[in-house]
DNA sequence: CTGTATCCGACGTGATACTG
DNA sequence: CAGTATCACGTCGGATACAG
């Protein structure tokens, strides 16, 4: 997210330019967009989960993508980490309030998905069948 | 989007895999994340609109990007595309019921994250801060 | 006006190897 | 176990030029 001029936020019309606070509303925007932090936070939703565990869950995302996804929650504040400091080390994952309040929205917006799967899935196919003549 | 194996959707815990409809809701996610779809599902939200007239609505979205969203969009169902043949050419984009509604849960989370913007940005600073000594 | 086609650099992502 | 570092590759996105 680095775009420089957008003018929106629930506004509309020719009128003119908005406020830039759209930036920001965008920047969590893409944060849902982000396939791997949404699964995230849904995984974390009923308690804290260890590192490798959100790993074997998720099936499929690559340590890296995991590190980083998990980063960014924690930058945004929805997301703690805390590390047991054992061996061999043991870190914790849980969602904060925040991370919490967030995961509403979003699994308000899942279920629509959810339920709209067909509607979408049949418009796509009818879109390309055309397009190939 | 084409990752192979996903186990959500509304699920957690350690039982296991769930099924595969995981893969279209996150391809309608994605759609939510990207940068100029909202915007122009915003835009479209009070009335249809010309190719141009988002374009400048929108500012700083290149032409590419702007036709790619709006094909991206008409393919989902989401956005109407109605062209009369005159001339110049004029091409109207409209929300479809479906993206209406789409629009709906969008608004939701677009207010979430403009609520709580301060909390993010201020997350986002102490942890920047933190991390560079 | 409304696109499509091409070039090209920037960034995201997975695979792999290595460290505390 | 929980990361970081490096590399290689593919896609995305902007700029530009051109077409209907």
């Amino acid at each position: 997210m680095r775009p420089e001029n957008i003018h929106v936020t629930a506004s509309a019309a020719p009128p003119g330019p908005q406020h830039e606070d759209c930036r920001g509303v965008a920047s969590v925007l893409s944060r849902v967009g982000d396939k791997w932090s949404v699964l995230v936070i849904m995984l974390l939703i009923d308690g804290p989960r260890r590192f490798n565990e959100l790993k074997r869950m998720i099936n499929g995302i690559s340590q890296r993508m995991l590190t980083l996804t998990l980063r960014g929650l924690e930058r945004d504040g929805l997301v703690t980490r805390t590390v047991y400091p054992t061996i061999p080390p043991r870190v914790d994952y849980e969602l904060t309030d925040l991370g919490r309040g967030l995961a509403e929205p979003v699994k308000a917006l899942g279920q629509w998905a959810f339920a709209h799967l067909p509607e979408i899935e049949g418009a796509r196919g009818r879109f390309d069948a055309r397009k190939e003549e």
